[in-house]
Order: structure tokens, then C-alpha cells, then sequence
DNA sequence: TAAACGTTGACGCGGCGTTACTGTAA
DNA sequence: TTTACAGTAACGCCGCGTCAACGTTT
């Protein structure tokens, strides 16, 4: 059997791409009883003529102003007069979400700013853990044998000198990795940590 | 069977009053993996502990920011440098959204205004059509009868100014409703039209 | 015993995408 | 015959709401 199609009627894919949609949405739409076909070929094709390409364009304006299916069918089905007012209601829909949108960017924001205050906090704690445990293991190994030499008021003074030490100071020395940590370590050995950093590096100590 | 709950265990309707939420939102966290409870009661019931309220407390923290629940399932997962990760990519996603938002809300407004423009353009070929269709029947009521009395001339300069009223003019004297209609046709019988309705009314014609 | 809890299982929403299987046209 | 279409039917997505049908605790 064969069928003679004229010059202005689709079946759904040639409708599809003449509108920039998929087949599927063009049967969904039909489904739902937003587009039907104008007609049905003989064997079961869907048959769309101009008015339904006209409907098409007119659904997916409302579509990209981001209405739902069910209000572009009220839409479409009432008076310009009601469409207005339909659009209308939409702009406020449309305002509301932008409103709740809004406050949920600010409390992201909110949020981020917590976060990288906690994070800070957190990278303070392993410091100052960090700082207490350089401390610990310098008494530990070399604790007797210093204080026996330079006093434990000179080794309590570095080791204070060594927890005072601010966060920033610290991460200009981290960037130094291996080397500062040699300095520190010699620094301690020597009994005066602020020397030579401070000639080394310039350091802030 | 009895079985002693401690002070802080929560079966699944508490635990929902206390967060706020229903229970079948806790039931469907359960599911997903995203809050499980800390164990079972002999009878299957579930039963959640303080570790347990704090996670619902972070995920619906981070529900309230948007997130999906699978991006709290990994935030939630991570540790706070990749939360912090994680929230700062919501926030370009956020932020996304506001603008495709704006630019719905600037279409749909142009589209109101043009709906707008059109509403107009059919009233006012509402109102032609109107005029028309009265100085027709005026033609056919009184036109032989008229015109005999006053001339054609008179008659035809008395229809001229009648399609020349503007729609404001018009809709001036809509609001007068039948008593203007009346006056409009006692008019035309006189062959007058600006005169009464401009002695009566003030009228604008 | 009744009420107020608990459980699992299933469907529904919106707007299609995506198979899977089968029939038709060029 | 191949290929590109056409059709229908079905599940899946997300975050639950909302039954239904049944067991437990109070």
C-alpha cells in the first residue's frame, strides 16, 4: 500500500527535527493529548499538518518560559485574555523561585565561609598538635642533654618561643618543608630557634 | 518480650518529630544508604542513637542548601576539605540556575508585553468591527429615512465621525453602557453625533 | 481491646530518555 | 535486502507522599 503525502504533512520525526525536539516528546505530547495528529496513515502513522506545526512552536514558546505541559494546554486552550493572565501568574511562580534560589545561594555561601573557617581551625589543631609533638620528642631525645647544658629556662623559653608561633608563620616555614624542619630542629639543638631562622630565611620568628 | 530503650534512642517517628521531618523521609534515607540506624530492635523495629541525630542534622543542613542527596552522601563522606570542594560546585550549580531563572523571567515578561499588545490589537479589531456593524445597521434602520430628511453628505460626514472615535473616546463611553448606545443613535437621527454626547457627556468628540 | 506505633511493598508525580521488540516504507 | 523509519510497552530518574496490609507496643 502506498500513500500519497503532500507537501505539508510530517510524520513525528520530520516533525521532531523541523522543531528541534526528539520523536519521543512529539508521541509523549500526543499521549497526553497536548499535539495530536491531525490524522492516522493507514498504517497507524501519526500525521501532522501546518496547524499542528503552529501548535508545536506555540508549545514550546510556553515550554521554554518554563511553564508545565498542563498549564500550556490551559493556556493554548483559553482566550489570549486568559493566557495573559495564566503568563502572569507564571512571572510570579517564576519570581518566588528566583526569591527561594537566592537564599540558598546566600546560605551556600554562609556555609563555604564555615567550612573554610572549620578547615583553618582544623589545620590550627594538627599545628598546634603538630608544634606539641615536635616539642615532645625534641625533650624525649635530646631533653636531658640540652637542659643539662643550657639550662631549662634557655630550653623552656624556646620551646615557648615555638608554640607562639602564628599559623602563617608556620606555612611560610612549611613551604620550606625539610629544610625549616632541619633549621627547627638545629635551632632547638642550639638553644636559640628565633638565630638562624632569622639569618637563614628572613624569618618572622 | 520487653525491651528497655535508653535515653538516647530514637525509633523512627521520634527521631522524624525531633528533626522535623517525616518518617517516611528517615525510612527512605535508611534505603538509599544515606542514615542508617545504629541497630535493630528484637522485633525489627529501627533504632537510631546521637551519632545518628547529628548525621540527619549535617544532611538535612546541606538538603536546606540544595544538594541532592547523593552530593550529601559524598560531602557527608568526605572529609570538610572536600565538602568545602563539594559545596563551592553547588554554588556555581546555584548560581547556573539564577541565571537561566533571570533570563526565563525577562522572556516571559516580553512575552506578557507582547500578549499584552495583541489583547489590544484584537480589542481594537473588536471595536472596528463594532463601529462598522452599528453604522450597517443604522443604514438599514434609518438610512433611506435619514438620509432623505438630512442629505447624504450630512449622513456620510456623521458615519466618518463616528469611525474616526479612538478607542479611548470609546471606551469613555462604554462605560455609560446603554445610555450612551441610546445617545449614539439619537444621534445618528439628528445627524449630529458630536452634539449631545458633547452637551451631555463633556465628550471628547 | 483499641490506639498508636512499627514493618515492607507498591504506585504516583513530571517530562521525557532509553531500551526492547516488532511492523512498514523507500 | 537493507536501512531508516514507524508503532507500542515498559522501566528509570528524584524525593519522597500516600495508600495498603499486617505485626508490635502501650
Amino acid at each position: 500500500v502506498q500513500e500519497v503525502i503532500g507537501a505539508m504533512e510530517y510524520t513525528v520525526q520530520k516533525l521532531a527535527r523541523l522543531a528541534g525536539v526528539s520523536a519521543r516528546t512529539i508521541r509523549y505530547y500526543d499521549e497526553i493529548g497536548l499535539l495530536k495528529p491531525v490524522r492516522l496513515s493507514s498504517s497507524g502513522y501519526r500525521i501532522y499538518g501546518r496547524a499542528e506545526v503552529d501548535r508545536l512552536q506555540q508549545i514550546l514558546l510556553y515550554r521554554e518560559l518554563g511553564c508545565s505541559l498542563e498549564q500550556i494546554q490551559q493556556i493554548i486552550a483559553s482566550p489570549s485574555f486568559d493566557a495573559l493572565k495564566a503568563l502572569q501568574q507564571h512571572r510570579l511562580q517564576l519570581l518566588n523561585e528566583r526569591k527561594r534560589l537566592d537564599a540558598l545561594i546566600a546560605n551556600v555561601e554562609k556555609t563555604i565561609a564555615y567550612t573554610e573557617r572549620r578547615i583553618e581551625m582544623a589545620d590550627t589543631e594538627k599545628f598546634e598538635g603538630f608544634k606539641q609533638e615536635l616539642i615532645e620528642r625534641n625533650e624525649q631525645e635530646y631533653g636531658a642533654e640540652v637542659r643539662a647544658k643550657y639550662g631549662d629556662e634557655t630550653v623552656d623559653r624556646s620551646n615557648e618561643k615555638l608554640m607562639r608561633m602564628s599559623q602563617a608563620e608556620y606555612e611560610e616555614a612549611a613551604r620550606l618543608a625539610d629544610d625549616v624542619l632541619a633549621t627547627l630542629a638545629e635551632a632547638f639543638e642550639t638553644g636559640d630557634p628565633g638565630g638562624p631562622l632569622g639569618q637563614k630565611n628572613g624569618g618572622t620568628a
